[in-house]
RNA sequence: UAAGGCAGUCGGAUAGCUGCGCGGAGGAAUGGAAAAUCCUUUCGUGAGGAAAGUCCGAGCAUCAAAGGAACAAAACACCGGAUAACGUCCGGCUGGAGCAAUCCACGGGAAAGUGCCACAGAAAAUUACCGCCUGAUUUUUCAGGUAAGGUUGAAAAGGCGAGGUAAGAGCUCACCGUACUGGCCGUAAGGUCAGUGGCAUAGGUAAACCCUGUUUGAUGCAAGACCAAGUUAGGGAAUUACGAUUUAUCGUAUUUUACGGAGUGUUCCUAAUCCGUCCCAGAGGUAGGUCGCAACAAGCCGAAUGGAGACAUUCGGAUUAGAUGAAUAGCUAUCCCCUGUGUUUUCAGGGACAGAACUCGGCUUAUAGACUGCCUUAUUUU
RNA sequence: GGAGUGUUGGCAGAGUGGUAAUGCAGCGGAUUGCUAAUCCGUCAUCGUGAAUAGCGAUGCACAGGUUCGAGUCCUGUACACUCCG
């Protein structure tokens, strides 16, 4: 199993996109809402690579190298009961891979601030706590 | 050595750490147990020559049977061969390009018919404006002959030269082209030699309709098969027969054969199937799952034999991707290649085109760079 | 994964194989004291040119082919859009 739940239905998608909150950096946008279902206690990911930044293969290394950071970063920066979305810009696949990972961090940190305000900051700390 | 042509091969390599999909094996948990799910350890394995475009041909699946006939629609088209099949491949022919190796060509039929050929031009298909010649008339016309010369155009009734004539004309002749006939060569397309016809068989276009011949049923794994949560539930009205009675209600049974109808572009045939009192529920089947579907195939590699070759036959060998919001990634080091700076080192930047989705055979398109073999031409040396 | 449709000036949009229509926008001029409306002209790109004259060449997504001649017919490529769960 990977370390993070992965969301499939497009259903999610759109409420992620619809009533969730929106951070864009040069490199990824990230996109959050709340889950609804209760039983889910873990943050879920889903990952959207168009047509518009590149061929096949361009789109699977920008969902892989995607990948690659959630995996990393999830642990501390992902809330629970929380779904994410990543979606694809023109040089996820090829810029600095430690731009993108500063990029993310700061997209993270901002959503989960727009998301729940200043009020849950301890719950936040709570789980990095959990996740430790 | 330089330039070129053809055929083929490869498509960065190695190591470490952290991770992912699938498969095998072991362990732990849930559970009465099995199955299943989930966690974890370990081993194995994990993109291409085009995986792409979806342009052809097959397998496979469904449509009652892919069975037959006609029509419609579509594709193909020099000849011979290869192949499971093909619009693919091989060898030849014809025409064209090149000094050559070699390359390019949807390359049947225009004397079955119809259409179109703008503008220009006398005329764009059974043509005659100017002209030339003869005769009449007379001072510009008429009748006849002619298709040499002129203009237009992409295209104007074989070309060129000589003879001939009132002027001309394949009218006659030589050479070339073309058509027909015959001999020889070739399986054939066709080639070649000889003869004959003067060519009234009078132009182009079939990637215009069409004609001739050959081939094709349609739809595509989102095909399709199986399991199946949830949701819904049941019966109601009618025909006929019988029985009961409250004489218009209830109960039970029935609606068979014959006959009619039905269906893959259309019509028909063969034999089979289904439906037939009606409506609706049920029969089923949505979400979801399993299979299809993962190591076996008209496949690949090597050798021998046959063949001019595509290829065939025989023998031997190798083989583990299988996802489904979809696995092959991230980082580091060393080497290799390219670009820049440049004497070199160092340094900096970069690594073509591009990602499996049921499976094969082709075609087409994209592609940095490297390598191998053979052939042609030119130059130099021996 | 599969099945189809389209691409023409800045925008919309016609176009039997034979001179790329038309409207809107833009630009110039007329009208007006000024503006709007109206009317007239111009309006793809490049070269030549003093020139918004004239002339020539190239243009209908791109590249080849058929034809005397392609926006149109044929083949390939690119891009855009629609449908099938």
């Amino acid at each position: 199993m990977s370390a993070f739940l992965k969301l499939k239905k497009r259903k999610d998608f759109v409420r992620a996109a619809k009533i969730g909150e929106k951070v864009i950096t040069t490199s990824v946008i990230l996109q959050a809402a709340q889950s609804l279902s209760p039983n889910s206690i873990e943050a879920k990911f889903g990952f959207t690579t168009t047509k518009k930044i590149g061929k096949a293969h361009v789109r699977n290394r920008a969902r892989r190298r995607m990948r690659a950071i959630v995996r990393e970063l999830a642990p501390q920066e992902a809330l629970n009961h929380t779904e994410y979305v990543l979606i694809g810009r023109r040089n996820t696949a090829e810029c600095d891979f430690n731009l993108l990972r500063q990029d993310l961090k700061y997209a993270f940190r901002k959503i989960n601030r727009l998301l729940y305000g200043e009020k849950d900051e301890k719950f936040s700390s709570d789980s990095v706590d959990m996740a430790n």
